[in-house]
DNA sequence: CAAGAAACAAACAGGTCTGTATCGTGGAGG
DNA sequence: CCTCCACGATACAGACCTGTTTGTTTCTTG
């Protein structure tokens, strides 16, 4: 909180902070976490161990900033195409899933960061388990408001059963064909929608 | 492949071998692969480093061997299920539904081992992401074969729609109450069930 | 221009990791 | 009885890890 607001220095275009979050971001996605030290990571972004130290206080709170950096781009995502279909709550969550089962099947696609940290750090209290578990409430709580405007007879189920839907086609990459992802989500969201509907 | 058959020494009740697989299973489970090391898998097992390193050339070896044992464990499991219900499908698929779900709700739930370790390991020719995959390619099958019993429209559709509801509730443990699988996981499928008889 | 903040560079501390090497012991099978 | 070998115990090698320390340079701002 020292700095950051006013600019400090733009001589280099991106920020030392942005630089290495962006840096941290990609290897901890593409090797995994653990995988990745603190070394790599401040080589791989040109800057000094000392600068990582600075901004972010332990290499903990440097993943939950990765974390907290995933959340904001998936949500603002979500945020755009929520907002191209006010009108039409089935239409905006067949485009989510269009974009999500894209991203599912792009071929270097390693699942989702959120999952995949949670799976690393067993410990319930760790600062990115935290950003994690937010992120996945979340999730629910946006299908809820989605399934409310469809009218489900029971909102906060069908929003549980998108839930594991989509969270089931973060981690089934593995056996999923490229092409497969997007026409499967949607057939079955509308199979759940037309449940949640009649009886 | 020099012992193993024909056992060399009953004397301990257990074989040493097993002692190793039985205590890394558990701390691999708990606490996670990557923060585990085989100092403390020999401590926890009461055996030597040199015991482990010559029943498992290497970690990543006996890592394989945790998720081969599970794997095991898990279609144990099914097949005693399963043929309870040889002569209704729909019944099978509860009943498999139903420990899931149970499984899923425990407080030690940490998750799929094979979605765990696949998260951990990014890279693809590690030897227990061979038996990971291999063990989402059977759960596909065998709900493939269930779904053709259930006489689907689209069978493999039908089985792509099952597995990503139980992999979703593999990994959503963080946002589900205990209770609240079960009933999730069978209320979806009898609607994705309806959904692949009728249209 | 002067002062302070921020960055770089490089070494270091202390610990942990996988895997190996060495030596001693005890039981099983020929 | 005697040889083999699985096993335990321990030390070690070499790499890697997080985080700190020290000192210098560069930039911003008053």
């Amino acid at each position: 909180m020292t700095k950051s607001a006013a600019k400090p220095n733009d001589h280099d275009a991106v920020d030392v902070r942005d630089r290495i979050l962006e840096t941290a971001s990609t290897l901890f996605y593409e090797r995994g976490v653990r995988a990745v030290g603190v070394d790599l990571v401040v080589a791989e972004a040109g800057v000094a161990k000392t600068s990582l130290y600075r901004h972010f206080g332990t290499k903990d709170d440097l993943v939950a900033a990765f974390l907290a950096r995933e959340d904001e781009d998936f949500w603002g995502t979500w945020g755009r195409v929520a907002e191209k279909h006010v009108d039409d709550a089935e239409a905006e969550l067949d485009a989510h899933l269009e974009w999500i089962g894209e991203r599912v099947g792009r071929p270097n696609y390693r699942g989702c960061p959120q999952i995949n940290v949670a799976a690393e750090f067993p410990e319930a209290d760790h600062p990115a388990r935290r950003v994690a578990a937010a992120h996945k409430r979340e999730l629910r709580r946006r299908l809820k408001g989605i399934a409310e405007r469809l009218s489900a007879r029971r909102p906060d189920e069908l929003a549980g059963q998108l839930a594991l839907l989509i969270n089931g086609a973060f981690v089934s990459s593995q056996v999923l064909e490229a092409e497969e992802a997007t026409p499967l989500l949607q057939r079955t969201a509308h199979a759940l929608i037309a449940a949640a509907r009649s009886s």
